[in-house]
DNA sequence: CCCGTTCCTTGATCTGTGTCAAAAAAAGAA
DNA sequence: TTCTTTTTTTGACACAGATCAAGGAACGGG
């Protein structure tokens, strides 16, 4: 698949002219990572943003001590990085390939050109941002007022969701890499699907969940119950 | 001050051909609020954004249990509620008047027609969502990686700094509703802020607080130096 | 200025989750 | 397969911060 192409499928580019999807597309750079390696540096110069065309990317803040907060994980298709079009100068996060990945890059200078006579664009990518900031929101409000076993329960029926409601699925990332997610720690992940095990909510074979009974993970996810 | 010359003021409208701004004037609802008064609740059918006038208002979310947690504090002339713009629909939170307030409403309909017309209203609208954006991911930083301790110290610093840097100055804020922006409790805060005085290095009479030394302050908030 | 209400402080205790350590399991390399 | 490395699990323990409770201070309306 071409970049065109790939690009044309995109929501942010939704609405846009082929030709000038071509421009567009003539201006951008591509770059492969491999696994584990880093994209970017929080607070690094930055002067555009990426479009992640395959691989996996996380976003990730880091405390003095080395722990580590993943804000996003990026698929295929998701832009990242674009606040650096609008209030430029630094990256906001850091950002590391968890897979081989390739990227899309688009300098931010050519980007504002193009959302002055397009307001579809516009329009588009401020969908992208009000989208991410709820998501944003939707973090907050699981750091700080939700426990493990919602958080948990939680991403486990998002998941399937994205499975295509199958009771049993594979999780699409390391256990490691969902605590980092779900803030909190590899150990307190392993516990709490343990628990979860235990009461006959899941089973868990190395990275296979099945789901044993999805109205009490509901109840838990909501924050209506409690585990044990 | 009418609203016409108030809302010229504001980034959003910067560069925006007085005629324009005078237009999107006439569209606009204005509105007052008690103190305490809610201005919307979380997942109500929303169709446009606010900009604060005058007063405070609080951008919150609620557990279960009551619990909340603060996401902004909105002072004259920001806007809020801005998403519902882009991905309408519902309030992504719940927004109660801190103190008497009054709110200029904008329809979003209207909005979005200004937005296809004038590309300057688009990039300034971005500017101001990706700023957000930044600042959520502070949030979701100092709820996960940072302790009470260090949001405070950061806290009590960003104050001063809007304070023109005086030494002494009066938290523009509750104790309580403090708490429930920096993520913790009222207790919590009480008996940090009691440590950095026993340290010695600030005083706490009421709301007044003194700066008494800078340096390890900012060492606290930046986690390179612990409290006590 | 008084009195009721709200807000803040302080102490005692509880608890969820983090930390540290070590063994077990899984994934990759040779 | 076998060896090595990485990831996960489990246990024992520590601790920051929440909760509960009660007294004290500040505020605001009459």
């Amino acid at each position: 698949m071409n970049v065109v192409n790939f690009l044309a499928r995109l929501p942010l580019f939704r609405g846009l002219p082929p030709r000038e999807l071509d421009d567009l597309s003539k201006i951008t750079t591509l770059r492969s990572f491999r696994q584990g390696e880093t994209v970017f540096v929080e607070d690094e110069p930055a002067s555009g943003f990426y479009i992640l065309f395959s691989g996996k990317v996380k976003i990730f803040k880091l405390s003095p001590e080395g722990k580590e907060q993943i804000l996003h994980i990026i698929e295929p298709g998701d832009s990242f990085a674009e606040i650096t079009v609008f209030e430029g100068g630094k990256y906001p996060a850091n950002a590391e390939a968890l897979e081989q990945s390739r990227t899309v890059f688009f300098p931010a200078a050519a980007l504002i050109r193009k959302f002055r006579s397009d307001p579809y664009l516009a329009m588009n990518m401020m969908g992208i941002l009000s989208s991410r900031l709820r998501e944003f929101a939707q973090t907050i409000e699981n750091l700080s007022l939700r426990g493990v076993p919602e958080r948990l329960a939680t991403y486990l029926l998002h998941l399937q969701g994205l499975k295509n409601g199958a009771d049993m699925f594979d999780l699409d990332i390391k256990k490691g890499v969902l605590a980092n997610l779900l803030g909190t720690t590899g150990e307190s992940v392993s516990r709490t699907l343990a628990r979860m095990s235990e009461a006959g909510l899941i089973e868990v074979h190395g990275k296979r969940i099945t789901l044993l009974k999805r109205r009490p993970l509901e109840e838990i996810a909501a924050g209506r119950r409690k585990l044990d």
